[in-house]
DNA sequence: CTTATTCCCTGATTGC
DNA sequence: TGCAATCAGGGAATAA
């Protein structure tokens, strides 16, 4: 389930393998055709040849492909979708949707067991990311952790996940970063002092560029753009470990559910 | 305006 | 052991 750190990781390897290619032929397999959301998978189809990848950018959890026509490529992996960047001939990949070919046959292949991804070609990238809220790596301050919460009486994890408050967050980072300030996932956001949201802060920039550090969190399904596992899934301290000792004081790792997610947490440390 | 719930999708896991 | 129910979860849509 890519969240930022996982989304920046493929970010930085596409910079590096796609970016000054030009896109020749795609294809939308059969059944994939609603991952393409805008144009329609024909004009999709049409739309991308010869076009050159001129930046790769990212906002919160989607990636933006600035292209050499002035329009925008956006992708957003949801929970099972992968961009693997494979020579034209390498063997096939499980769960393949579409294939994007590249001018030095090569190809980015996506991949998506359960199809809930989703792509753009647009000429605005602003009529998809614009409703977004900061970035949780490159906009946040104590003073915009304050303004997103405040008058807010839903739970603290919730805000976090919102994306039109905060973007880039998920159940995984969430829950890491409430851990390590020792904060209940349930507390009603407003509740929060403004030392909390400073330490809270401090603790979400930390636990994205360890993430980050380990290129990601593999849990199922996500794999970098070469087809690798992140490692940041050996160094969570709550996030699925329902029952397991906390690292803290050995108290059992509880599981609830919060607004319809499930939410992992120290019931001593948190609170 | 707010918050909570349902749906999408398919393979893994859980429970009886 | 076998099979059905549940779980996983980002975000849109819908309900309240």
């Amino acid at each position: 389930m890519p969240e930022l750190p996982e989304v920046e990781t493929i970010r930085r390897d596409l910079l590096s393998r796609a970016v000054g290619r030009t896109f020749s032929h795609i294809r939308v397999l059969p059944g994939a055709e609603r991952i393409v959301q805008w144009p329609s998978p024909a004009e999709f189809c049409r739309g991308l040849p010869g076009r050159r990848i001129e930046d790769v950018s990212r906002r919160g959890k989607y990636l933006l492909l600035q292209l050499s026509d002035g329009r925008c490529l956006i992708i957003h992996l949801r929970m099972t979708g992968a961009i693997l960047h494979r020579d034209k001939g390498a063997p096939e990949d499980s769960y393949l949707r579409i294939c994007l070919s590249l001018d030095d046959s090569s190809e980015l292949r996506y991949t998506d067991l359960r199809k809930m991804g989703s792509m753009w070609l647009v000429e605005e990238p602003e009529s998809i990311v614009g409703k977004l809220g900061p970035d949780a790596l490159e906009g946040l301050t104590w003073q915009t952790l304050r303004s997103l919460t405040d008058g807010r009486s839903a739970p603290i994890k919730a805000v976090l996940m919102d994306q039109q408050a905060l973007a880039g967050l998920g159940n995984i980072y969430s829950e890491e970063a409430l851990f390590r300030v020792g904060i209940d996932p349930r507390r009603p956001a407003k509740s929060l002092a403004g030392d909390d949201l400073k330490r809270l802060g401090k603790a979400i920039r930390e636990v994205l560029l360890e993430a980050m550090g380990h290129r990601g969190s593999s849990f199922r399904d996500y794999l970098d753009a070469e087809g690798r596992e992140g490692q940041h899934q050996w160094h969570v301290k709550v996030y699925r470990r329902t029952g397991e000792p906390c690292y803290n004081c050995g108290t059992p790792i509880e599981r609830i559910k919060l607004s319809g997610r499930s939410t992992h947490f120290c019931p001593r440390c948190q609170r």
